[in-house]
DNA sequence: GATGTCGTACTCGGATATAATTTGTCCGAGTGCTTCGGG
DNA sequence: CCCGAAGCACTCGGACAAATTATATCCGAGTACGACATC
């Protein structure tokens, strides 16, 4: 039960994306989260693929926000990057063994997987509400100076 | 993100061991629900440890529940076999690169993990409010026979 | 016949291999800017 | 001076290893029951 790291760094990209103008090169993305760049080159593919980011080649090239940072939802990031399967999966155990159920009384999942599913259901409920812009506003309310205006300025230089 | 498998298992037999009214070996456990038996044997050691069932042994030894039904709840089962460490680890990105915010600014979690811990929240809640009683239930609700009273027969002979 | 003792078979517990997943890395394909030559 | 094309440097994308974790297994320590010899 442990979350892909790259969830964490794809988060804290899409925050700085939200915030830049031009489009940010993958390296400069590694540079200043200080993280392996082949490895969070990886992240940020997948989140191409799920259409949450644009990729630019050439020069000047790089990755921007595909959509507007209040049609992101934290959980869109995580499906993307950590795979949108469900972390517990139902074996159907009980339909194994010397006591196995017969298949035609297995319409419904059984009761644990139903208690799993609905603690998945608001887990995903809560990151479903939270946008990258809420992200980025509560970042910057966290700390004194312009987090957001560094950040911009830093991709310029 | 993927839950371990024993953790599937350790709940099927926790409603079993919920049933059962003397002592389950753990190979009758494996047998019942055919999954490994040595494989089995570490979950519930798990349960051992964390309290959750207490182990007897010698002859006509085995596993009875350590605590009602009513007193254990799926969160208590998953956390002891799964680990209670969070699914999101906070590397503390922030603090590095060269816009590494100074440590005395980050007395609070960041947005990100802020967020994550919420949803971890929610996903605990509904499984704490679940109990092994209540799992009981749902299954002998789901299924047209008394199918407790079938593991107990099944466990006896 | 009652009782103490020994043996045995069964139990759990932890230390130990194997497989899968995550993490980390590399090189090739593609594209837009720059520069150089010609008109 | 303007225009065109070629070169080039930079970008992303997918294919390829290493480390960590989950999975699966085995054998040893301990205990309750049962049998047996003795009193």
């Amino acid at each position: 039960m442990k979350m892909s790291a790259g969830v964490e760094w794809s988060l804290h990209c899409c925050v700085v994306l939200s915030a830049a103008t031009e489009p940010v090169a993958a390296h400069q993305l590694a540079t200043l989260h200080d993280v392996p760049p082949a490895y969070l080159a990886k992240q940020l593919q997948a989140l191409s693929r799920a259409g949450i980011v644009a990729a630019a080649q050439g020069q000047a090239g790089g990755y921007r926000l595909a959509r507007a940072a209040t049609d992101v939802t934290v959980l869109d990031v995580v499906r993307a990057v950590d795979g949108d399967s469900p972390a517990f999966v139902c074996t159907e155990i009980r339909q194994r063994g010397p006591l196995a159920a017969a298949p035609r009384d297995c319409t419904r999942p059984c009761a644990i997987a139903r208690t799993m599913a609905r603690a998945e259901q608001a887990w995903r409920e809560v990151l479903g509400t939270v946008t990258l812009a809420d992200l980025a506003g509560e970042v910057s309310a966290d700390y004194q100076g312009d987090v957001l205006a560094g950040i911009r300025n830093w991709l310029g230089a």
